[in-house]
DNA sequence: CGATAATGCGAGCAAAGACTCGCATTTCAT
DNA sequence: ATGAAATGCGAGTCTTTGCTCGCATTATCG
């Protein structure tokens, strides 16, 4: 019944408590590393150090580093993509000027939570391999997001639907990494930046 | 008169045509390197490899591998930052509607034209300590542009400018990353951005 | 030419970090 | 209690990579 195939996959899964303990303290100790030191700070002794927990334990759980990372990587997207879609859920009834606040007041959510550990994450998984779980996540959202827009007359809402949401991680990541952090204020621009995209009727004098 | 002091700092600059060369190809080699293989790629070993000179010539005109990545950091934020300031003044009189498209035309085309490399490079600067001349460059753009929007009217323009630029990278990267080369339609979508924001006066029902 | 400086070379060093392996300890079913 | 399975351990291996150092080659100039 246990796995043990494919050598890049997976590894043994907990089956005692005291196993279950160790995995949760290796994901607690990466998280905070990541938080604290960022993502070149994350080697397997350091993580292995602050779990209290052997390098030889860490690799029974999980088969690499790059492992590690995917795992907290996923779990950040599937709760923020859940996030989102509970709050397009919630604002199926309300004008898109009751209801873009509420979507995009989910997407910082994270940001504002966690927001070193959000930027090392994103940063990571930038270099991982497409993981298939975030992606059915993203694109719920997407999919989620861009019906809802058609249903306001939204034109191309499928477009209209990505790029809301690029350029809300545009204004996040930018304005975190200058050292702001007043999410109020920054909600509203990005706010005022998707129902301007979205109100914007082309001039006729453009191309 | 030759410089020779701070360690962690300058090397010898080149003197005769030959390192001059020397030189050259380095960049060239890396810029290569980036733009086909991303910045994992770029080892100290492979620069030298592709460029056709030892690993003790390159480290005798740059002290580490991080030198030769700020230097093609360098060159391309000022060269972004030259072509976005010449836009901004080339744009002096005409209406927002038609001045716009030309600044972000004049910020896309760096990643129009090497879309790899500029991706690799926006990496390597996040993880670079800051660039005192690269600064400069952008401190120039977003007065430059929020000194053009003041004019036009705009509250806060400081603030409008660096979401301007912020909201722009992020449709661009996003877009980017999902494999879009339609730089005609990518434009459209970032002025849309850009001019709906910028024009979107707040709704009476909004906190 | 000959001397000096500039440039070029690449084997090899040192550090860092991912990962293994054999063995000790703990848990659990019977 | 006792054997087997699960878990834990961490010194040590292996690989990668940035970088140095002593020496060879080439340019410059009187």
């Amino acid at each position: 019944m246990t796995v043990e195939q494919v050598p890049p996959k997976a590894r043994k899964s907990p089956r005692q408590a005291r196993s279950r303990a160790t995995v949760e303290s290796i994901l607690e100790a990466a998280t905070r590393i990541l938080e604290t030191s960022g993502l070149a700070a994350l080697t397997t002794n350091q993580i292995s150090e602050r779990a209290g927990v052997s390098v030889g334990s860490l690799y029974q759980y999980y088969p690499s580093r790059e492992a590690i990372l995917a795992e907290l990587v996923r779990r950040m997207r599937l709760s923020m993509s859940e996030r989102m879609l509970s709050a397009i859920a919630g604002a199926a009834g309300l004008p898109l000027e009751a209801a873009v606040p509420r979507i995009l007041g989910a997407a910082l959510h994270q940001y504002e939570t966690y927001p070193r550990l959000t930027a090392a994450l994103e940063e990571a998984e930038a270099q991982l391999p497409r993981d298939q779980e975030v992606l059915i996540g993203k694109v719920a959202v997407r999919d989620g997001l861009s019906e809802f827009l058609r249903r306001r007359g939204v034109d191309d809402p499928e477009t209209a639907a990505m790029d809301m949401i690029a350029m809300t991680r545009g204004i996040v990541t930018t304005a975190l990494r200058a050292g702001e952090s007043d999410y109020i204020a920054l909600r509203a621009r990005t706010v005022r930046a998707a129902l301007g995209y979205l109100s914007y009727r082309i001039h006729p004098s453009l191309a």
